[in-house]
DNA sequence: CGGGGGGTTGATGAGTGTCAATACCTGTGG
DNA sequence: CCACAGGTATTGACACTCATCAACCCCCCG
């Protein structure tokens, strides 16, 4: 068991001292997409107050597990973090990808335990927010309120996203569509959008888009054939994105 | 358009004069799971008087749909509903169908406009909650932001479900699913869960599973040949559930 | 009586899963 | 620094599930 949660957390047992958790959320770099964006500055101390700011963990690491009983939701801050959820036979769907200014693990609100497990993909970051401290939060602040309650129906926009990816699509429009919303996102938070490295591995792109790892590879060794993008192990460059974009839009099906 | 919008609605022009209109949550059968369920007494009369009860529509009629500006989440009182999003070129992916008690149109939320279509299924009538007021509401009543916070998560938890559905499941696995948890649902709701009427289309299983009609059909005649099932038309009967859910639990990819 | 929509069943082939062999990459220890 | 091991990715051959196309049935409604 390796969990960053706040409490009986070995791998990060000073958690206020550090510098770097220290760093405010008006200050962060993150502040205008993430939770606190539409928060007025003189309720921001109250919020900033209760957030607990977790050092970097590296890759493999369990954020939490499905089953775990709900305490808090998360804000990715740094690298990624994965999403999934697991069966009685140690089967994994995940669920999601998560970046920077990402918020996890909503999905333990309504049951007191998380139906999903997370784990960072690489060295990441998160920041942890006590829910029974920021229900107290919600009370006061409404534009906070708000925003959660955005954030929420936001997730449940992002599934049907998702939906229409695995039950309408076929195998390259699967990946292609993947690659152009990994872009897109990257491209909100100030990345290239035609440039970046998949933090995830092959095995993992196969299991969230519903193909297998020699599926995912030979659309991607295809796609490079075609010039359509530029595959060097995790590092992907977009040749050309319009196309790809054609490609993840279409409907196959019917 | 014939959606049943509170405004400029021609089916439904008296919204509060019908005797039907007048039942109150607190008596109201689905009570025990609807959004008020929480809500303490006192605060019940407020939340009372912003919805509006609709009559019955009849199948095919829209509630709302995709692009529409977002204005109201609905409960669904009787009948039954399909919600799906379509997209450039028109075609549909049905993101669920939806049950007395179930609320619909959370996804508009979080940009103003509803990223889906809602249609009945069947005759079918809703409870109509407008937003706005909604939100005025939650400033005040706790429980209520509590619950919609829940609902919302909840809705977060059957898109995982839906995504394990779609991405690990043979067509069988995924047929006898859907048969399961609509039974499920059914039973929470009072009725037989092993005797039940069907209200989609062949069509509208298959683009919700991911499937063509021919396979669902196909599927079902084989469940029927193995006597799993028992199928003559939309009419279902459950002959061997323990099985079926056997079957819905595998896991078959990798 | 005819027409049309929805559902079933059959024949066939495309797309993708499965199995297997090989190459590559990364970190570890000598 | 190199060798090695273990995991990760690629590529190929084959099999199987399910989509496609087509014919037909059934039932409801005009």
């Amino acid at each position: 068991m390796s969990a960053v949660r706040s409490r009986r957390n070995p791998i990060n047992p000073a958690s206020n001292t550090a510098a770097e958790q220290r760093v405010e959320c008006r200050k962060c770099a993150l502040f205008r997409i993430c939770l606190p964006k539409n928060v007025d500055s003189k309720d921001l101390a109250a919020l900033d107050a209760i957030i607990i700011r977790h050092k970097p963990a590296s890759r493999g690491q369990f954020l939490y597990k499905s089953g775990d009983r709900f305490a808090a939701i998360y804000a990715v801050r740094s690298g990624s973090v994965k999403t999934y959820r697991s069966d009685d036979q140690g089967n994994e769907q995940i669920c999601g990808f998560h970046l920077p200014g990402e918020m996890i693990g909503l999905d333990g609100i309504v049951g007191n335990r998380s139906t999903s497990s997370a784990r960072f993909l690489d060295t990441a970051a998160v920041c942890e927010i006590p829910y029974h401290k920021l229900e107290d939060l919600l009370l006061q602040i409404p534009q906070l309120q708000q925003e959660l309650t955005r954030l929420l129906s936001r997730e449940i926009v992002v599934g049907q996203w998702q939906l229409s990816l695995l039950g309408r699509k076929k195998a390259d429009e699967r990946v292609a569509a993947l690659l152009c919303n990994i872009a897109d996102r990257l491209q909100q938070r100030g990345y290239s959008p035609s440039d970046f490295n998949l933090p995830m591995s092959r095995a993992d792109i196969g299991n969230f888009l519903g193909l297998t790892i020699e599926t995912v590879s030979r659309v991607l060794s295809r796609f490079q054939k075609e010039r359509l993008i530029q595959v060097t192990g995790k590092r992907i460059t977009l040749l050309a994105p319009a196309e790809l974009r054609r490609l993840a839009a279409h409907d196959s099906l019917h």
